[in-house]
DNA sequence: CTGAAAGCGCTTACAG
DNA sequence: CTGAAAGCGCTTACAG
């Protein structure tokens, strides 16, 4: 491996002035230029990283620290992110943190150490110290879906609430009188918000009951056990809105296991537009946020404010639509 | 942010005597030793894996280049990975090459310039002069599902032939007797030897025809296609054996959508494993890979291969295992 | 058991 | 437009 001093010597020029030509800061003349180029090419010179972010302070790596990427919902965000990411020259380290606040804190010990330039932040347990530490530390942070509160990062995130609201409005269109709601864990904002929006929506009507309402977790199995419940409740139900695609899933099996015809007797709606929902016979209905779209924008946030093209940190809030499927098809219409 | 060499003036000591202790390289006076621990603490200080990796010639960094996180075979493997990885200090940086030589080629020589640490390889169209290549570079390589060649590099495959062999036998013991076959891309080794399992253990039978088998692009869309056409070519087809999951739930799809009722009238198989065959109804029989396996299996011989522990390059077969479920089972047996 | 010194391969003011 | 030199924060022989 030839350094940047072998191509120096070759160029019969400085190692300064290789550097400038090979980060284009200041000016280079353009015969030396060309004699850098023969020699790069000939020695098969490429700057190594290591030593450039020792001496440059930049690594050109950011993480993305996501609970699993198991999990559904994320690798079309981390495969957004890392498009964005290497388009803009920059590698992106993986880190699975189960939502455990420990492992959290061991991989944010970890990527300080190895001076990487920015967090993407898709975990839940994220705390105010933390982020102010890494404030501290000068290290770029980006969240997703995180309340707005005042943290100092930019926040990428999608109407939840106005999301519940198109579902509920899209059942009733459909006929449905009888509406349950199968919401996440009260941890997760986004699994508050959504419950929040069902109840704005259905609070008002005589058939409302609070009892139409009940925990899943956000699984699969939390969704077909939270589906049988609700059904043994009330035999009436005509639908379901499940707060994500998982428990849709989940309600769906639950539905047709007990031989209850999807959508005549009971529609089913998921929320999150995971490509799950159309492997499902019937594809199910679902308010679809923009994964791809929020893992991109949260990957060029951090690299603006990576290369301090930043405003101020703001919260994004993405619009979600809603995809309507053959689940919740009972009419024409 | 404090160095090593705060460290050691505060102790008292040479940082060459800091770096020992924390690479417990060498011997350290335990006097010495508690003054440096009380050092550390007392400033808080973290050691730079820049300026380690730049001085040590290790970065303590590994990259996984796969075709596509978001294909639903990969996140469980990437998540097995990054465990192992972890767990053993190493952080990994995620690559999508979506099977294109282009990227994986840009990516491998970013990842040189990176000095990472080593690479695994689960994208299918690495050729032999980036092998020989990388090997030259010093850059440990281990592969996955790559034929056995005499590349220099550890493979971890499974066992595609005895799986499909394994499928058939399964919908014959169901009482099959016309089993079609879709068939994944001829690029692919795994595809090919999934293929040819079938083809092994249909000849023989008076009702095999090479109409029987029909080429999918491990895909839904795929899988949906061919058992379509597959189905009109012989509407007595009482079995598809679909080459992965992916094209198993599609030909699931089509069967339903047309009133097939499955198992009763067709029976569907799939191979991989991955969790999607779950969540149909019904629930799809499947020829597990152990795909969280061998991705910690990669990972643990990466390492050891990295860190000179490894004996010679081999290629580890692992076994795959029948999941039967809904989808094939036709009698009570 | 410990220290002085060179070196890893770059970047970045500072002069010129 | 270009070069000499210091510095980034470590590790690693080599002496002692």
């Amino acid at each position: 491996m030839s350094t940047i001093r072998d191509v120096a010597k070759l160029a019969g020029v400085s190692v300064a002035t290789i550097s400038r030509y090979l980060n284009k800061s200041g000016y280079v003349n353009v015969e030396t230029e060309l004699k850098i180029k023969k020699a790069i090419e000939t020695l098969n010179y490429s700057p190594n990283a290591v030593a450039r972010g020792l001496a440059g302070k930049k690594t050109n790596t950011i993480a993305l620290i996501l609970p699993d990427i198991s999990n559904p919902f994320f690798p079309e965000l981390a495969r957004a992110v890392e498009d964005v990411a290497s388009m803009y020259g920059y590698a992106v380290i993986l880190c699975n943190s189960d939502n455990q606040g420990m492992k959290e804190q061991s991989y944010i010990e970890i990527l300080k150490k190895k001076h990487i330039d920015g967090i993407i932040f898709a975990s839940n347990t994220l705390s105010h110290t933390e982020v102010a530490h890494l404030d501290k530390n000068g290290i770029p942070l980006v969240c997703l879906d995180r309340a707005p509160g005042k943290q100092s990062c930019s926040v990428v995130r999608s109407q939840n609430k106005n999301g519940a609201k198109l579902a509920i409005k899209h059942l009733l269109g459909m006929g449905c009188r009888k509406i349950a709601h199968i919401y996440g864990p009260h941890e997760l904002i986004t699994a508050k918000e959504r419950l929040i929006g069902y109840e704005e929506s259905v609070t008002g009507f005589d058939w409302y009951s609070p009892t139409l309402t009940m925990e899943g977790d956000f699984s699969i199995a939390g969704g077909m056990h939270a589906a049988q419940v609700l059904m043994d409740r009330h035999p009436d139900i005509d639908a379901i809105f499940a707060g994500n695609d998982l428990m849709a899933v989940g309600a769906l099996k639950a539905l047709i296991r007990r031989g209850i015809r999807v959508p005549e007797q009971v529609a089913v709606c998921g929320f999150d537009g995971i490509n799950m929902t159309e492997i499902t016979e019937p594809e199910i209905t679902t308010v679809a946020q923009p994964i791809y779209e929020m893992g991109a924008l949260v990957s060029r946030i951090l690299i603006k404010k990576i290369e301090g093209i930043m405003e101020a940190d703001q919260t994004y809030e993405l619009d979600v639509s809603l995809i309507p499927r053959k689940s919740t098809q009972r009419r024409e219409s």
